[in-house]
DNA sequence: GTAGCCTAGATATCTCCTAT
DNA sequence: ATAGGAGATATCTAGGCTAC
């Protein structure tokens, strides 16, 4: 993304931003007259700097999916924590859930193999956030497989669980510390600290759920 | 400086869905 | 009908922040 922080006309605060983020998933595509009804949604902008904004918001995701864009890479940790990329979901679980039922035990956990964890960078996060606009709750593989391809599904999904939790907690509570769950959609980065409140939910058509189960 | 609280990542387990 | 795969949820642990 540069266009739009360049271009004056094309300058997006945070709120409009954020506006943007919960419209486009009030109404999702197919909606009738989906852009007007944004357009209103988002103050100060007009139909064409929404839809311009949108064209951006696609190439930049197309760019993540050509490889184009860079991102961060931590394949293996000191611990090998993070290799991911493939199938990285199964992997851990199959060993566990297979075969290995004796033990939920922490034996084999190599005491230490728990232990912190690699951080999320806010790139990674908007690229969650991305990924949960473009396939919705549920799909972590894809998620996983398309635009965080740092993560595996299973942290992706866990991303997801304390990032839903974060949200549902921050309605009520406006005393939280600041947190990269803050950032709720693609160009809040920097205003993580700020009450931001416009979250993607995963909404792809227009409905919460994207699982079979919608829970959370 | 210390204690307590909060956040976040990892892991374990359960449940449901799909393929064979 | 069964097995395997995948997502959802609960829990644990470590680190950081805040208050005292």
């Amino acid at each position: 993304m540069t266009a739009d922080e360049t271009s004056e006309s094309s300058t997006w605060s945070r709120e409009q931003d954020k506006a943007f983020e919960n419209a486009l998933a009030i109404h999702p595509e197919g909606t009738e007259n989906r852009w007007e009804k944004i357009a209103v949604e988002v103050t100060g902008k007009t139909l064409e700097d929404v839809k311009s904004h949108y064209d951006i918001l696609v190439e930049d995701i197309s760019g993540i999916e050509a490889g184009l864009v860079p991102v961060p890479c931590y394949v293996s940790s000191p611990e090998g924590s993070v290799e991911h990329v493939g199938e990285g979901g199964a992997s851990r679980k199959d060993e566990n859930s297979q075969g290995n039922s004796n033990h939920k035990g922490k034996a084999s956990r190599l005491d230490q193999e728990r232990r912190k964890g690699i951080a999320w960078t806010e790139e990674e996060h908007r690229l969650f956030l991305l990924g949960l606009e473009k396939y919705g709750k549920g799909d972590w593989r894809s998620i996983s497989r398309n635009y965080v391809v740092t993560r595996t599904p299973t942290q992706v999904a866990s991303h997801a669980q304390k990032y839903f939790i974060r949200l549902s907690n921050s309605m009520n509570k406006d005393r939280r510390r600041s947190s990269i769950h803050d950032i709720t959609s693609v160009g809040d980065a920097e205003n993580i600290s700020t009450t931001s409140r416009g979250p993607i939910t995963g909404q792809t058509n227009g409905h919460f759920t994207a699982g079979p189960r919608a829970v959370l």
